[in-house]
DNA sequence: GTAGATGATTTGAG
DNA sequence: CTCAAATCATCTAC
C-alpha cells in the first residue's frame, strides 16, 4: 500500500507544478501552501518543502486535514490531474502484472464441484434414491439389511451437506462483507490517490480469488469427507447378515418343490425376493450357492429336503383337493413340457411319470410342483430310514456330468417342444 | 477361539 | 448375460 500521506503531498506538488502555473484554491489557515506561491522552486527546495508539509501534516488538526483534503478535492484541475495519475498508474500496475494474472479456468475445481454436485451435496438435495441407493443396487446389496448403513449413510452425508453449506454460506458472507468493506475503503481512497474503477475491480477479483482458494479447500475437505463416508458404506456392504427365517423358507420351499429344476425364471425370482424381503441378485447368489451345496453334500441337505418337500406336499394335496389348480405364479419355468431325462429309472419317481400327460396343461407347473414334492413324501414314508444320507435319493436329478437333470426339459420359453439333449438351465435364458 | 454355515464376490465358460 | 465353481468374508453356535 501507497503512503497516503506521501501520496497527499505528491498531488498537492503535483498541483503546483501544473503547466500554466495555476495556482492551487486559496485554502485559509494552510501554512504549508503558502511557500507554493511565486516561482516554482528549484528542486532540492521543493523536496524541502515537500518533507515540511509530510512533518506539518501531524501537526495539523483533523480539521485541518479535512479542510486541506476538501480544498484539494474541489481543485478545478483535480479530475483531469487524478485521470492522468490512474492511466500512468494503471500502465505500470499492468507491466508488472503482466499476463500472468489471467487464471484458466481451473480443472480441479470443476471436478469437485461435478463430484459434489453427482453425490447430492451441492445442487439440490436427493430423497429416496440418492446416491448410496444407486451403490446398493448395483452391487447387489440387500434393502433391507442395509437398510440402517443405508439411513446412516444418508444421515451422515446430510450431516455433510449442511456442514458444506453453512460454511460455503459463511465464506460468501465473510468475501462479500470483505469485498464490500475493501470496495468502500477504496472508493475512499480514491479521493486522495488515484485508484481507477478498474483497480478496484481488479482488487475485488482478487479478494475473490483469495476466497474461493479458501472455497476449494472446503470443498475438498468435503469430497473426502464424503469419499470416507462411501467407502465405509461400501465396506459395509461386504458385511453379511443372514436372510431371514422367512426368506430362507421361501427360497428353500421353491428350491425343494422345483428340486427337478431349481432354476426360477426372472418372475419367479422377482416373487420370491419380494416374498422374502431380499433383492432379486440376492435370490440368483442364494440359489447358485444352494444348488453348488446341494450337490455337493447330498446327504446333509437330505433332512432339510425332506422336511420342505412334506410340507410342499401338504400344500399341495390342500390344492388338489380343492380343485383349485391355478398356476402358481412362483413355479413359471417349469410348465412348459418336455421329455424326462431320468438316470435313475428304477426309483419310484418313475411311476409318478405318467402324471407327465399334464405337463401339457396349464397346471402342468403345479403338478411337477406337486410331484417334486410327492416324490420325497414317497421317500420320507417308505424308505426315509434308508434314505437319509443316500445320495441315491437324489442322484436322479444330477447326471453323470454333475449338471442338473430335470423331470422336465429345462423349460425353455423358446423351445416349448422340449430338447431331450439339453441340459438344465434357467429358463429365464 | 474355532468350525461350520452362509451370503457375496470372482473367475471362466458358454 | 447366466451359470458353475472356487473363494472370500462374515455370522453363529459351541
Amino acid at each position: 500500500m501507497e503512503d497516503p500521506a506521501r501520496l497527499l503531498a505528491a498531488a498537492h506538488g503535483a498541483g503546483v507544478a501544473l503547466p500554466g502555473g495555476i495556482p492551487p484554491p486559496p485554502s485559509a489557515g494552510d501554512p504549508a501552501a503558502a511557500p507554493h506561491r511565486g516561482p516554482p522552486p528549484a528542486a532540492p527546495q521543493d523536496t524541502g518543502d515537500i518533507l515540511q508539509q509530510i512533518m506539518a501534516i501531524t501537526d495539523q488538526s483533523l480539521d485541518e486535514a479535512q479542510a486541506r483534503k476538501h480544498a484539494l478535492n474541489c481543485h478545478r484541475m483535480k479530475p483531469a490531474l487524478f485521470s492522468v495519475l490512474c492511466e500512468i498508474k494503471e500502465k505500470t500496475v499492468l507491466s508488472i502484472r503482466g499476463i500472468q494474472e489471467e487464471d484458466p479456468p481451473d480443472a480441479q475445481l470443476m471436478r469437485l464441484d461435478n463430484m459434489l454436485l453427482a453425490e447430492g451435496v451441492s445442487g439440490p438435495e436427493k430423497r429416496g434414491r440418492g446416491g448410496p441407493t444407486a451403490v446398493a443396487a448395483t452391487s447387489g446389496g440387500c434393502p433391507n439389511d442395509n437398510s440402517i448403513e443405508h439411513s446412516d449413510y444418508r444421515a451422515k452425508l446430510s450431516q455433510i451437506r449442511q456442514i458444506y453449506h453453512s460454511e460455503l454460506e459463511k465464506y460468501e458472507q465473510a468475501c462479500s462483507e470483505f469485498t464490500t468493506h475493501v470496495m468502500n475503503l477504496l472508493r475512499e481512497q480514491s479521493r486522495t490517490r488515484p485508484i481507477s474503477p478498474k483497480e478496484i475491480e481488479r482488487m475485488v477479483n482478487i479478494i475473490h480469488g483469495k476466497f474461493s482458494t479458501i472455497q476449494m479447500q472446503l470443498k475438498q475437505s468435503t469430497c473426502e469427507a464424503v469419499m470416507i463416508l462411501r467407502s465405509r458404506f461400501l465396506d459395509a456392504r461386504r458385511k453379511r447378515r443372514n436372510f431371514s427365517k422367512q426368506a430362507t423358507e421361501v427360497l428353500n420351499e421353491y428350491f425343494y418343490s422345483h428340486l427337478s429344476n431349481p432354476y426360477p425364471s426372472e418372475e419367479a425370482k422377482e416373487e420370491l425376493a419380494k416374498k422374502g424381503g431380499i433383492t432379486v441378485s440376492q435370490v440368483s447368489n442364494w440359489f447358485g450357492n444352494k444348488r453348488i451345496r446341494y450337490k455337493k453334500n447330498m446327504g446333509k441337505f437330505q433332512e432339510e429336503a425332506n422336511i420342505y418337500a412334506a410340507k410342499t406336499a401338504v400344500d399341495a394335496t390342500n390344492v388338489v383337493a380343492q380343485g383349485n389348480q391355478a398356476n402358481s405364479p412362483s413355479t413359471p419355468n417349469s410348465g412348459s413340457s418336455g421329455s424326462f431325462k431320468m438316470t435313475n429309472s428304477g426309483d419310484s419317481f418313475i411311476n409318478l411319470q405318467s402324471l407327465t400327460s399334464y405337463q401339457s396343461s396349464p397346471v402342468g407347473a403345479n403338478v411337477q410342483s406337486q410331484m417334486d414334492s410327492l416324490h420325497h413324501v414317497i421317500h420320507q414314508t417308505g424308505r426315509y430310514d434308508t434314505i437319509v444320507g443316500n445320495p441315491l435319493y437324489t442322484t436322479q436329478r444330477i447326471d453323470a456330468n454333475g449338471s442338473w437333470q430335470d423331470a422336465t426339459t429345462p423349460s425353455s420359453v423358446t423351445s416349448p417342444a422340449g430338447d431331450p439333449g439339453s441340459v438344465n438351465s434357467d429358463a429365464s435364458n
